[in-house]
Formats: C-alpha cells, sequence, structure tokens
RNA sequence: GCGGCUAUGGUGAAGUUGGUCAACACACUGGAUUGUGGCUCCAGCACUCGUGGGUUCGAGUCCCACUAGUCGCCCCA
C-alpha cells in the first residue's frame, strides 16, 4: 500500500524547511518592529464563528472544512481575522490592553478549493489585526508593515490598489443605487452577475465577463456616493501613504469578497508576468462591526492576510534564498573495533558547542570520509583502535589536510585553538 | 464546482506509425586502495512505465474510468 498527501496539501521536506525558517524570521522581525505581538487561537472553531450570517458569498457554504462530532459543529479555520476577534472579545481586551491592541498570527488555514499553484487546501497566513482605534494613519500604517515584509522577502514587482468602502451609510446608499441602476439590465449581464446582484451587487463591479458591457461602463462610481466625512477619511489615508513613499493605484472597482469591510480596503499584487492567477500578495481592509458581532464593544479593526506559499514563491522568483545550512563543524569516524567511544567523542563535542555527527555504523574508511565532505565538516576526528589504547585519536583539517594527533581530553582545546588560526 | 494539458527509476528525462533487453545523465551503494576522503576506473541500481479496467496475437505507446499535478474559469475570508 502506498500513500500520498491529500489532495491540495504538502509536505515541507528538509531542503525546504530553512525558506520557511528565514522567511518566518523576517515576518517577526518586521512585525515586531511595529510591536505587533502574536497571537495564537486554535485551528478550528464553532463554525458560528467562520459562518457569519452577513456573509453572503458561497465560500462559507462550500468552502469550508465542517465536521460534526456528536452534536457540535467545528470548522477548520479558514483565515484568521474571525478567531482573533472572538478571542479578543472572548477574553475583554478591549478592556486590558492598551488601544489600538496589536496582534499578528502565523499558521495553517483551511480551505476546501480546487488546488492550483499558490492555492493549496492547506496553506499557511501571516496576518495582523489593529483593533480599537479607527485612524487614516493605522490603514496608512497597516499597509506599509505589508509592504516592508514583502520588500525584506526582495520583491520588487508590486501594486498597491486601495479603495474605500466609505461608511455604512455611503456603501447602503450605493448599493442602492446599483440595485436600482442594474434592475433593468439583469438579463444582459451573465448569469454570475445575475447571482451578485442579490448577493453582493458590489462584486459585479468586478466582472471580468461583463466589463464591458455598456451597463457597467455606465454604472454609479462608488465615489459619487460617500458622504463628506467617508470621503475626508480616505483622504487622509492616501495622505499618509504619500507621506512615507509608498505608491499606489486608486481603483475604485475594488470591493473585495467579504460585506464586513468598511472605508478602507486593499491589495497588493504581484506585477511579474508569470504570477498567474494568483497574483495577489496579500489583500485586507478595515472593518467596523465585526467586534461588536463577536460580542464585543463597538470598536473598528484594521487588518491583512499573507499567503504564505505565494510570498515565498514569488520571493524566490526575485532570488531568495535562505542562509540556514545544515553544515557540520566536526564529523567523527571510526576504524577498527572501537566500542561506544565516537559517540561518548561526539556528545562531548556537542556538549562543548560544535556542530558534530559521528558515524555509529561499521562502513569503510572511503565511506566514511564521504560522509564527512558531505557534512561539509571542517574537521574529521578519526578514532583508530590502535591511537585509542593510548587514549588518542586523530584530528585532520578539511581545508589544508593537516592532520594531529591528540589526547582524547585536549581534543576539544585542540580543535579552538586550530579555529583561531 | 467547470474546462484544457500532463503522469516513465531517488532526480532530470529518451522511448519513432503499438512489435527485440525500457536509452542517456546525475544521485546512490560497493569495489579497485585489509587504517585516511572529495579525481579516475569498474560493478550494482525500473520483472516495469500514476491506479484500475478495456481493445489487440502483442500496449509505456490506442480507448475508458479513477487519482494526482498543472494552467484557466468560478471563488478568493
Amino acid at each position: 500500500m502506498s500513500y500520498q498527501t491529500a489532495r491540495g496539501t504538502y509536505d515541507i521536506l528538509p531542503d525546504e524547511i530553512g525558506a520557511w525558517h528565514e522567511m518566518e524570521d523576517i515576518i517577526r522581525d518586521v512585525t515586531e518592529k511595529y510591536r505587533y505581538r502574536e497571537i495564537r487561537t486554535p485551528y478550528f472553531e464553532d463554525t458560528a464563528v467562520f459562518a457569519r450570517e452577513n456573509d453572503s458569498s458561497d465560500m462559507v457554504n462550500k468552502e469550508m472544512y465542517t465536521f460534526t462530532p456528536g452534536s457540535d459543529s467545528y470548522t477548520l479555520r479558514p483565515e484568521g481575522t474571525a478567531g482573533v476577534i472572538r478571542a479578543f472579545d472572548q477574553h475583554k481586551l478591549y478592556g486590558s490592553m492598551e488601544l489600538p491592541a496589536k496582534f499578528y498570527y502565523i499558521g495553517p488555514m483551511f480551505r476546501h478549493e480546487r488546488p492550483q499553484k499558490g492555492r493549496q487546501r492547506q496553506f499557511t497566513q501571516f496576518g495582523v489585526e489593529t483593533i480599537g482605534v479607527k485612524s487614516p494613519l493605522v490603514d496608512a500604517e497597516t499597509i506599509a508593515l505589508g509592504i516592508d515584509i514583502v520588500k525584506r522577502m526582495g520583491i520588487s514587482s508590486v501594486k498597491v490598489q486601495i479603495n474605500t468602502l466609505g461608511d455604512d451609510a455611503s456603501r447602503a446608499a450605493y448599493r442602492e443605487a446599483l440595485l436600482a441602476h442594474f434592475a433593468p439590465h439583469l438579463e444582459e449581464l451573465c448569469p454570475d452577475c445575475s447571482r451578485r446582484y442579490h448577493q453582493n451587487p458590489l462584486r459585479i463591479l468586478d466582472c471580468k465577463v461583463d466589463h464591458d458591457k455598456p451597463a457597467l461602463k455606465e454604472a454609479p462610481r462608488l465615489s459619487d456616493y460617500l458622504n463628506e466625512e467617508s470621503r475626508e477619511y480616505f483622504r487622509q489615508v492616501l495622505e499618509a501613504l504619500d507621506g512615507m513613499g509608498i505608491e499606489y493605484e486608486v481603483d475604485d472597482r475594488l470591493v473585495r469578497g467579504l460585506d464586513y469591510y468598511t472605508h478602507t480596503v486593499f491589495e497588493v499584487q504581484s506585477t511579474r508576468p508569470d504570477s498567474g492567477a494568483q497574483a495577489t500578495i496579500f489583500a485586507g481592509g478595515r472593518y467596523d462591526h465585526l467586534v461588536e458581532y463577536f460580542g464585543g464593544p463597538e470598536m473598528s479593526g484594521m487588518g491583512f492576510a499573507i499567503g504564505l506559499e505565494r510570498l515565498l514563491d514569488l520571493a524566490k522568483k526575485d532570488g531568495f534564498t535562505p542562509k540556514e545550512t545544515n553544515n557540520a563543524d566536526i564529523y567523527v569516524i571510526s576504524l577498527g573495533n572501537t566500542g561506544s567511544t565516537p559517540l561518548q567523542v561526539v556528545q562531548q563535542l556537542r556538549h562543548d558547542g560544535f556542530v558534530a555527527e559521528a558515524n555509529l555504523t561499521p562502513r569503510s574508511l572511503k565511506a566514511q570520509f564521504k560522509s564527512s565532505d558531505r557534512a561539509n565538516a571542517k574537521y574529521t576526528v578519526i578514532i583508530g583502535e590502535e591511537e585509542l589504547k593510548n587514549g588518542a585519536v586523530n584530528v585532520k583539517c578539511a581545508a589544508d589536510k593537516t592532520q594531529k594527533t591528540v589526547r582524547l581530553e585536549e581534543l576539544t582545546e585542540t580543535i579552538r585553538e586550530w579555529e583561531k588560526n
């Protein structure tokens, strides 16, 4: 019987893990400079946490891994925000934390989608949530954080697209206008858009099929329905981005998939021609009602999430390589009957601070030296049956191939001396 | 959920209109060299071509289904 990973899942093998460690280090380093703190929430939650009733798209219905042991219903987390807000409310952190409360998370998420490159069923997301302060400057700072990470990963060709959905009043007014506008054109729209009309009319603006139809071109523009307050808020976001030298493109068709966004929404995409259908690196926005929805006070939040598989893919295309290696300082080999001495020697070397490995099975000298080479060992310790009778071993330096015979007790000291030259 | 393409050893792959031993390279293991390596040389390494059926005297090569990957659509919290 042979097995393979479940569809849409994959193994990160040892040769690949260095890149992940490096990426995670960069992410934590950048994020902690902004003074965000990590929060770890469960990989599954009550289904209700993710199945928000105001959530109109079919992702909630079709794309969640839901399981129902006994009479309970749980769902593997498809995203990070819901769990963080749930935790924020559950532990009443709005009462104990300095606001804005700044969280980041990093870990696996699960969505039952058709796999493609950069889109797995178990994938890894990093994200931040800034809760409790509603300020255009927070929005701009959040975007800046994401940009910093992308830059540190060595990714150069990116494009920031930004838009505002305005506050509740603006959104509602626009929604009404859209419904009124498209009502007489329903038959001209593609089947998807007919569906969107009822579920989430804003997304009709995104449609690729109907993109060029007059009904779409003549559609009312969101910017015409923004009230003064919303307009001013957005103006300040853009001004703050300008002030930090972050380039962006205002795209008034950018609406994102979820209903809960208010005011600022944004998306950062790769502009590489080879990034295919999965060009979005990170995306997010402001949400005014989520904290309240999960049982907390009326508080606004702002956040984004990055798909790490995509981030890593893109970074590699721009030359990202991990520094991490698996090289040995010392490799211990043996000849003849040396009993457990090799193990004792290598243990001592490790405890003395070296990265060390020993050959623990009888093999030819040649094979053992080969292993030493593969480990990129700087020194090879050769334990011979004869020398061992006098308490001595040989140490050979790989660089100049010189060899010394030393007493076992002097091994560490000898190598340390040698290192200095 | 829908459509296109793909699937040969540890890896990269060659395999003509279906018809001998499934190339070649790298990697790996051992030996040449009973205790000193990275070179060289030699030897070994796919009863089998994603899985299961079918067509045929005969299939890695044709057909069907399934599985997986990939690209696009949908969706993208």
